[in-house]
DNA sequence: TTATTTAATTTAACATGTTAAATAATTTTG
DNA sequence: CAAAATTATTTAACATGTTAAATTAAATAA
């Protein structure tokens, strides 16, 4: 499969960077959705970093005892909880976040930025077109 | 990551056809690989299912064990060894192949055969300029 | 030739992916 | 209102992803 290839390339060159910082891609990925939200309930954040409910979980659990994050719960909806970023956790994002846009940048320049947008709505467009088969 | 939301698009219609025949989408595409060489050492059919060797020597000995594939060594390299499908493989294959062919024209359709080969070659362009990064 | 280095696979350890089941709280029904 | 159905989250179990280390065989150097 020509996505999972594409993907591979791409993290490849991420996920030694974060494994610097003491993070795995997914745990990257519930960072960086927390620190453009302030507020957000499992359900939406496991949509957002495209993780799956028992994934989240785990990674919520991990998260939390480093530290990175703090939780709240819903007092109309006591089965609802809410997740933040710590400041620890706001600390670490602001010292990764530079180093990923860097990464992001040379593969945006080798590529070509308007290619690269092509490709996007062109995958947006396939994910949303796949998912409303059947 | 687009890429990760389109790929679960697609597999979201694949992995409950395949669970119906007791295969995971990992050991499906080793079997797909098989089926079209007959003959292959674990390090090239690990780049073509585009698998990790620790994934992949975990799910030939499933495999193995399943029947559905056989291993033989090189003569002048004893380190590497061959793997081929078995009868019961390609029985396997012969089954599942038509029904995946068919979920993947569904997709095909409801996208558009154009769109969907020229995001295959945005995708294996993206895929060799980023491999060639750094 | 033997010690060293390189190469192919596997094992180990821990994190995540996937499905099913369990928990707990909320909403809907009768 | 109480039982049943629904919803949010977690736990369980097993497969895979990822990195490092261990094994074993082959190639190379001294």
């Amino acid at each position: 499969m020509q996505l999972l290839q594409a993907r591979e390339a791409a993290m490849a060159h991420f996920r030694p960077m974060l494994r610097e910082h003491g993070l795995t891609e997914q745990q990257w990925r519930v960072l960086r959705v927390l620190a453009s939200e302030d507020q957000l309930d499992t359900g939406e954040l496991a949509t957002r970093a495209v993780l799956l409910a028992p994934s989240l979980s785990r990674i919520l659990q991990s998260l939390e005892s480093d530290g990175l994050i703090t939780r709240s719960s819903d007092k109309n909806d006591q089965r609802r909880q809410y997740i933040q970023l710590s400041k620890s956790g706001r600390k670490r994002f602001d010292t990764i976040g530079p180093q990923s846009e860097s990464l992001y940048q040379s593969i945006e320049s080798s590529f070509g930025r308007d290619k690269l947008k092509t490709l996007y709505e062109l995958l947006a467009e396939f994910t949303a077109t796949t998912n409303t088969i059947k």
